[in-house]
DNA sequence: GCAATTATTGATCTAGTGATCAATAACGTA
DNA sequence: TACGTTATTGATCACTAGATCAATAATTGC
């Protein structure tokens, strides 16, 4: 019975405290989802009353929101750290594609599927949504047009390029989220199709197998 | 203040209501998403109280499953009969794929999102995801199948192809959703990328043009 | 026509949400 | 040490959700 007790919690400068509560916000975000970042649950996880909580965040929607952005851009950086390892555009591209679809990265996942549930009923969670959408085909549009100027790839729209494939990312992924028991070796496939896209021949871009595990980039 | 006002319901024969009730959550969802579907919403849009709704569903997680398998069975049909309209397994699968990912179909993409995103927490609505998920699995499988039996097209993976396709499919239309913006033409780089997952040559896929509009298959 | 059946309802309950605010208690400073 | 500032809390509000049930009213069968 005592793992349900809360002591007064102990007054912490508000930058500190702000902070604490926004990262049990992410926590949570990334444990049970977005949609179980509610004022009491971050509360009990912040060890802080639900008034403190509504006391430092502008709003639950914020809260949420900005739980979103942080997951979402970390998970960007890492990746795109990762990514940028390779020695081309094909590899980086691999290597991209490659970290995206891991199956460790199921709990990100799922907030990117409830933030474009609950986008659609909170405005400034859907403006991020938009904002890291942005950035992630920003990423990967950098790696085509680069691809495109050495010759590598062939396309006239690394753009449409970019969010095709981030398309491609986000529906696996959202896939491999309910049919997690059938997870069929997808990258033969996806390398083909990416194949496809950019005008490579056939088995090109599984040549260079990724070597590292996707998690630390060097 | 009229338009609030409610009057007794008729009395009516059990199935016919019980089958009221399920149009209107069908109705809620396609224009609202399934996390409208709620007892009071179900209600006022079926002209009856609250507790009548509760009577003839089992539950509120059961009328939101079966609102959305009834949705997305019935867009699955229609869109097959246009697809096996074609005269090629290619064109099929070029019918196939411009159909579902026509704008016009943005309320059910609506629902399958939201689905991915409930089903976490629903687990009739799960069962109904993944059922409905393998339905659509069949029908791409069996055109990948025929083609790749008449050679052509090339993969020893129908099955494989299929669930690529269908996730490509499902992460544009996702992305379509929040970014209805940037509304980029998205034909022929969804056209080489299938032609890449196919072993097709670049271009064959685009080269019979769809004429008719996808939604009535003759 | 009358009684039995049953579709429909109003009232109500429990549970969970976000949010507010006066009161409390810990801290920094004079 | 005493005081002012402010981080923290408990109590509570308003709202929405799903669900239950005795009471009501319409239909059916005799």
């Amino acid at each position: 019975m005592s793992s349900t007790e809360r002591t007064r919690a102990s007054r912490k400068p508000p930058g500190e405290r702000a902070a604490e509560i926004a990262e049990a916000a992410r926590s949570i975000a990334l444990t049970h989802g977005l949609a179980a970042v509610t004022l009491r649950a971050v509360a009990t996880r912040a060890g802080v009353t639900p008034a403190l909580v509504a006391h430092y965040a502008a709003g639950m929607e914020m809260l949420v929101a900005e739980a979103f952005a942080a997951i979402v851009q970390a998970e960007l950086e890492e990746i795109r750290g990762f990514a940028l390892g390779g020695s081309t555009p094909s590899a980086q591209l691999a290597r991209l594609v490659s970290a995206a679809l891991d199956p460790l990265r199921q709990d990100v996942t799922v907030v990117w599927v409830e933030a474009w549930s609950l986008g659609r009923r909170n405005e400034a969670l859907a403006v991020r949504v938009r904002t890291q959408m942005d950035a992630w085909q920003q990423t990967v549009r950098r790696i085509v047009a680069a691809g495109a100027e050495t010759g590598e790839f062939v396309t006239e729209d690394p753009a449409g390029v970019a969010w095709q494939l981030l398309g491609m990312i986000d529906g696996l992924n959202a896939q491999a989220l309910v049919r997690w028991g059938t997870a069929t070796e997808r990258g033969p496939l996806i390398a083909h199709a990416v194949e496809g896209m950019l005008g490579l021949p056939r088995g090109s871009l599984t040549a260079e197998p990724i070597p590292a595990p996707p998690m630390d980039s060097p």
